[in-house]
DNA sequence: TCACTCAAGTTGTACTATACAACCAGTGGC
DNA sequence: GCCACTGGTTGTATAGTACAACTTGAGTGA
């Protein structure tokens, strides 16, 4: 495999695997979409922001996020404060169901992958680890690939 | 990095790619969905198949498949020739039309990922591309991941 | 101070991708 | 010839998304 033929590999496999992420991950999680799983995530990594800072990250339309995250307001898994020095701003926070959540399904997905990833000796996990992440960091923040 | 970690991220990283890859190929190619592109690039390589054997493979529900092929050969990028041996069957076939979008888009994408591995050493990229295949290779028919 | 502009969020609308279920139409065994 | 099976379509419902119009609050300049 020459570098182009490696090239057309990776187009391929990283194609194949999106197409099919989603609706994985909606099947193994039926009660966190994959959207949601990440909002929270990001939720429990900052520690609550604001819908706005989540569209911008996530490069999704405030009408999206606003629907999510109304949604997962429902659900009572996050909850909004106002903040109090500027009325526009909801901040964002998890609540502790939200939380419990979050983890069981960071857990699930966990097993699921090192179910996967079981027979791969350490070295090669490690590199592909580090293949991806550098893969992933190539985006400018705000644009997407 | 132990291997926990790797497996941490390498989990982590494909939920980000995958969260991102539908949408920023839609805004790539606003002429073939990903989706799309999978099918009519599937037809390319087998040179021609059946509606069944697309759903099967790409793990899409039959009536799916139907209405994406309906949508490809209304833009006239596919055709359907009766298999004249089994009157059910509808054997799929690229257009030329199809055949020549199906270039273009490859090629946009291929240039895409191009300047994104562009200053990758060629072990690097090889030894990727195997994990991701390697990776995907995993589903077994049917169920994902 | 008041009007104007900008920012945060919501709501109306539309579209795509998808699944499931019900169905129709050929095939093939018996 | 009947029946089960297979390939495919259609009806219906849902999620996720974008864009545009709107509401409300904040800041700013004359």
């Amino acid at each position: 495999m020459d570098a182009d033929e490696a090239v057309e590999t990776i187009q391929r496999e990283m194609t194949a695997f999106a197409r099919r992420a989603r609706a994985s991950a909606g099947r193994m999680h039926p009660e966190l979409s994959l959207v949601s799983y990440t909002l929270l995530g990001h939720l429990e990594e900052r520690d609550g922001c604001r819908a706005t800072d989540l569209a911008a990250h996530y490069a999704l339309d405030k009408s999206t996020v606003s629907r999510q995250v109304a949604a997962l307001e429902r659900a009572r898994l996050v909850e909004r404060r106002v903040d109090p020095d500027d009325h526009r701003v909801q901040v964002l926070h998890l609540t502790e169901a939200g939380r419990r959540i979050l983890a069981q399904v960071t857990d699930s997905r966990r097993a699921a992958f090192r179910e996967r990833l079981a027979d791969w000796p350490e070295e090669d996990l490690r590199r592909f680890a580090g293949y991806l992440a550098r893969y992933n960091a190539w985006a400018t923040p705000g644009e997407e690939g």
